[in-house]
RNA sequence: GGCGCAUUCGUCUAGCGGUUUAGGACAUCGCCCUCUCAAGGCGGAGAUCACGGGUUCGAAUCCCGUAUGCGCUACCA
């Protein structure tokens, strides 16, 4: 295996080299991804490097098609990747089952220097210690019998093949100090970290040997992570220095909680990442979103292209407490992007929604597909600034592509009119519209006003019987240019068939 | 239990010793606009800056306690 260890080739100034590492123990929610994002947003800030690389250690929880999951995220939200998985590097492999020999040949390099010992203690005898501590309300720590081996027994243990793991010898007093960025210095008493297990019986490195063994070698400048991980950064302070290595700048960023203040976790409801796909998010709504999920710019710019992210961009403005994520405020957000975009843009983008199978959502299953990309452009035009997602837009325009309208009759009957009041002010409608020389919105509004006053109508009680009518609906775009798009035929026939509803 | 991190409107946040009667956004309420629904505009309500002590002429801002929340405490990450 050939490695570059990166840390050390590139003397003096070093392009910041960041990394999102998952695991691939399952479907990642948004949450998740914010870190990345971070990561992402300040290798683009600073013209460094954004890597991607596989934790996955622990094979027994490993699940199938979670790679391809969160490169799929990684794509959607616009975040391209430096080196990785898929992609190579100079740095590879970028699975650690691939370099698990790496891990042993820094392990045993501790195990020479007197920084790491075997252990042979059996899971079961393991299992036994922690019960009885935590029966005497001590905190659960390994006792470190084998870390006092005599020269004999480690023979012994030897000639008898005996399995083991391989644990780091934690400085026994003295305390050690975790610099970071956003918390500043964090102090941790030696004598409260225990001799982890840094390789497993199987040979395979756990976590907190492996991400350190990779960043060095992977020249790993920052080190963004959630703040679950500072109980153990003082530990990965002490490898390093076992191994005499520089410690990466890190950043602890504080977790994203859900409504229910726990640790956003998808056991407790929280979505996919793809629901927000489906459920027809836009994902640089998500990006602007999610880069506000801990980070700030100034006391009032939220709305963020990524571009402006990515110039805007600084670690030091990450805020250090949890937060509540608010669906509510990414829902409006999306909004907000729907409307901003070119209408070409939305058309495109909405008709795969619109033109799904009705069960998931689309247009009832009645009406044609493919949707005309023309006529949807003049119907989404009208609805554009109503959406708050794009899977909205097929239930919100229905009406626009049905042959047949359902509606209850009530809705046609304004307030304060009756059945043959109704019947009657449709009837004018339908004869002044019928008797229209061209079919545009423009030439319909004046004179239907004055209708309303002739029969002694407000124009509330009009219009709003002759909506209900042509769109089976109580809110809808403004009726004329409805109208307009609907096009003379459809109006005057829906208009018909509501006359002869009420009779 | 131990160790650690955090604590400003319901929620996200601005604030880094005096410019603060604590600013913005979402949500909420009201008004305006208006053919409905939105969008938009304007305005209201909403935070004794968790609590208690210090330091200081002066503290949301610095220090120390307490409380609460969260995280970690695996041959998981």
């Amino acid at each position: 295996m050939t490695q570059i260890d990166g840390a050390s080739t590139t003397p003096g100034y070093r392009v910041p080299r960041l990394r999102f590492a998952p695991s691939p123990t399952g479907f990642l929610h948004i949450g998740a991804f914010r870190t990345a994002l971070f990561s992402w947003l300040y290798a683009r800030h600073t013209g460094g490097q954004f890597i991607v690389r596989i934790e996955d250690t622990d094979l027994a929880r490993t699940v199938e098609g979670a790679v391809d999951d969160f490169t799929q995220a990684l794509q959607w939200l616009g975040m391209d990747v430096d080196e990785g998985l898929n992609i190579g590097g100079l740095y590879g492999p970028y699975s650690q089952v691939q370099r698990k020999a790496l891990y042993q040949q820094y392990a045993n390099q501790m195990i020479e220097s007197g920084h790491a010992y075997k252990c042979y203690c059996t899971p079961e005898r393991l299992d036994q210690m922690r019960k009885e501590q935590e029966a005497k309300k001590l905190p659960p720590r390994y006792d470190r019998r084998c870390r006092y081996l005599s020269e004999d027994e480690k023979a012994a243990n030897i000639a008898a093949g005996l399995p083991y793991t391989v644990r780091f010898a934690m400085p026994l007093e003295g305390e050690t100090v975790v610099h970071d960025k956003l918390h500043g210095d964090m102090i941790f008493k030696n004598t409260d970290l225990d001799d982890m297990i840094i390789l497993k019986a199987d040979g395979l490195a756990l976590y907190h040997l492996a991400h350190l063994v990779d960043d060095h070698l992977m020249g790993i400048t920052h080190v963004i992570r959630g703040e679950e991980w500072i109980s153990s950064a003082p530990r990965h302070v002490q490898i390093h220095k076992a191994l005499n290595w520089e410690v990466p700048e890190y950043y602890h960023v504080p977790v994203v909680l859900g409504k229910d203040k726990k640790k956003l976790s998808k056991r407790r409801g929280a979505p996919r990442w793809s629901e927000y796909k489906e459920q027809g998010y836009l994902p640089e709504a998500v990006f602007n979103f999610l880069a506000l999920l801990g980070w700030s710019y100034d006391d009032k710019t939220e709305i963020f292209s990524q571009e402006e992210l990515i110039k805007a961009f600084t670690l030091d403005r990450i805020g250090v407490a949890s937060g509540i994520y608010d669906p509510d405020k990414l829902l409006w957000m999306n909004g907000l992007y729907i409307r901003r975009l070119p209408l070409a843009d939305l058309v495109t983008r909405t008709i795969p929604y619109m033109e799904r199978p009705e069960a998931e959502g689309g247009l009832p299953d009645s009406v044609q597909r493919p949707l005309d990309p023309e006529y949807t452009t003049r119907v989404l035009a009208l609805e554009q600034e109503r959406l708050k997602t794009l899977k909205d837009a097929a239930h919100a325009v229905s009406f626009f592509y049905e042959d047949e309208i359902s509606y209850d009759n009530d809705i046609l009957i304004q307030k304060k009119m009756d059945a043959a009041g109704t019947r009657d002010a449709l009837q004018h409608a339908r004869t002044f519209l019928a008797g229209l020389d061209t079919w545009e919105h423009t030439a319909m509004e004046t004179p239907m006003r004055e209708m309303a006053t002739q029969l002694n109508l407000k124009t509330g009680q009009l219009f709003g019987s002759v909506r209900s009518a042509v769109s089976g609906r109580t809110a809808t775009p403004p009726l004329f240019q409805m109208m307009e798009v609907l096009g003379r035929e459809v109006t005057l026939q829906r208009i018909d068939q509501a006359i002869a509803r009420l009779s």
